[in-house]
DNA sequence: CATACAATTTGATACTTATCAAATTGTCGA
DNA sequence: TCGACAATTTGATAAGTATCAAATTGTATG
C-alpha cells in the first residue's frame, strides 16, 4: 500500500464524527483509566457517543484497518492502543513548506 | 464551528482518493507554474485525475468548504491557494504526547 | 455582439456506508 | 455446564456522496 492509499485511510477514518469522537477516547484515555471507568470498552463508548455496540464495533474495526489503533483482548473486555506510527505518518503529511504554494 | 468539527471536515475532504490527489496537486504546483503547464485549473486536473469537471468543481467546492485552500478567479481560470491555518489546525492534532496511551 | 472556452449548477444514478435489531460468539464465574 | 455479560456478525434500511451528461453562467477576444 503506498503512502497515499495509507494517508487517505486514515483521513477517511477520522472525517466522521463519531469515529473521531471514538479516537479520541481511546488517545485520551489512559488505558488503566478505561478499566477503573468501567467503560471498558465498546460499552462504555456507547453510553458516552450515543450509538450502540455493533455500530462502535464497526467503527473500531476501521480505525484499525486505517492502523490508527491496534486492539487487544482483555478477558471481556477490549483494550486499545494507538498506532504512534499512523499519528507520524499523517503528522508528517501536513509539515509542508511556508512558501511552496503563497504569493 | 468548534475545533472538532473542523477537523472532521479537513478529514473528511482529505479521505477520498481524488480529492486527496487534488489537493496534492495545488500544494505542490507553484501557482505560476499551474498557468506555464495551461493546466490552469479545473481543466487541466481533469485529465490529470480522470475525471469530469462537474466532479473536479464539485471537489474543490468540499477543499474550500474544510478551509483548506481558497480560490480566486483569474481571468476565466482559477487560481487555488492553500490555507495555511488549515494545515496548522490538522498537523496538532497529530502532535499527541506519546506517553499518554502507550505501555 | 457572437463565438469560444472555463467553470458551475442541476438532475439523475450508482455506490458507499452509518446505523440498528436480531442472532451469534467468546469469556468469566457460580 | 449454565447464566450473564461483552463484543462481533449478519441482514436490512436509510442516509450520504461520487460521478456524469446536459444546461447555464462567466469571461475574454474576434
Amino acid at each position: 500500500m503506498t503512502r497515499e492509499e495509507k494517508l487517505v485511510k486514515i483521513f477517511r477514518a477520522l472525517g466522521h464524527p463519531n469515529r473521531f469522537k471514538l479516537f479520541a477516547a481511546i488517545v485520551r484515555a489512559p488505558s488503566s483509566a478505561l478499566k477503573d471507568d468501567h467503560s471498558c470498552f465498546v460499552t462504555g463508548i456507547m453510553s458516552r457517543l450515543k450509538i450502540g455496540a455493533p455500530t462502535v464495533s464497526h467503527h473500531l474495526k476501521e480505525l484499525v484497518n486505517a492502523d490508527l489503533v491496534s486492539t487487544s483482548r482483555d478477558g471481556k473486555f477490549l483494550t486499545c492502543k494507538v498506532n504512534q506510527r499512523a499519528l507520524e505518518l499523517a503528522g508528517a503529511f501536513f509539515d509542508i513548506d511556508e512558501g511552496e504554494s503563497s504569493t
